[in-house]
DNA sequence: TTTGTTTAGATGCAACTTGCACCTAGGCGC
DNA sequence: GCGCCTAGGTGCAAGTTGCATCTAAACAAA
């Protein structure tokens, strides 16, 4: 989950391309509550996941702390344990200035890839109210369907 | 890429658990361009995936081939090999009775996703133009942005 | 005192996906 | 014979995922 550079696309195009695979979507919605909350860490974070989730798949713990880690690595959040408190510390986590930036971009692929998926469901949806496939290609091909 | 049955949500609902990993969106892009085309072989394919492909990263051809060997794998789509023309042979694909119903599936599936990434957008930019993090945040965490 | 539970963070590993490089082979033009 | 286009494919390193498992602090109950 590297931001590698885009070399595809000319700069400020909203790609996908610099931000490496899309997998779960954990980065931005962790980028996000923590923009929205100032600060959190891990186990706070784990329970409000589900409810800002973009896919319906639950993200795993072990996913989050990762995530996080990598952010961190990155230089998107920075870290520090808190002990003011019952239990055991915790990793407070708050965004940096690349964070907020990371945040926009992502938000800025999201939009572009959020109305793509939008306009490939009409265009497909309106392939299936078709009447049939392709009439010569039905018998063209023996394979068992 | 395999068709796990999902144990988390409710029979018909179109979440993404039973599609595995969403990576490229590789596969609703072949299953709709299989249907449309009613046949078709990887190397064509290859030309026509830009057009449609979901996020803005190239499709690679070899990703294509593996994915059409594992939607064969799968059910959803049957080949056989085509040397009637000139130039080396093609493997011919068209989509099984499964293949349609996945493809189903898929659109259901990315109808539901890409709607909650518009909501978590506009969620996200609203949140952006408010005026600042959390006051009291900002002097509460030292490490260096 | 010992045991169990909740909070909190983290790692180990097998399985899988990806991107890149690279390979084989048919047919055609020069 | 040589290069190019068409066509399908593999090998491998690097990365991600899901699951199981681990440590440890604080506290409540037996």
């Amino acid at each position: 989950m590297t931001h590698r550079a885009c070399y595809r696309h000319p700069k400020d195009y909203p790609c996908t391309c610099a931000m490496g695979n899309l997998y779960r979507f954990v980065e931005p919605v962790v980028l996000f509550l923590l923009k929205r909350k100032g600060q959190s860490y891990g186990y706070e974070l784990s329970g409000e996941l589900a409810k800002h989730a973009l896919t319906d798949a639950a993200i795993e713990a072990a996913a989050l702390y990762r995530t996080l880690r990598q952010l961190e690595k990155n230089g998107f959040v920075c870290s520090q344990w808190d002990s003011g408190h019952s239990g055991p510390a915790r990793r407070l986590y708050i965004l940096t200035e690349l964070g907020e930036l990371h945040l926009e971009e992502w938000i800025s692929v999201l939009d572009h890839l959020s109305k793509s998926m939008a306009r490939f469901v009409l265009e497909a949806q309106l392939q299936s109210s078709q009447p049939e496939p392709h009439p010569a290609v039905v018998a063209a091909v023996a394979c068992s369907a």
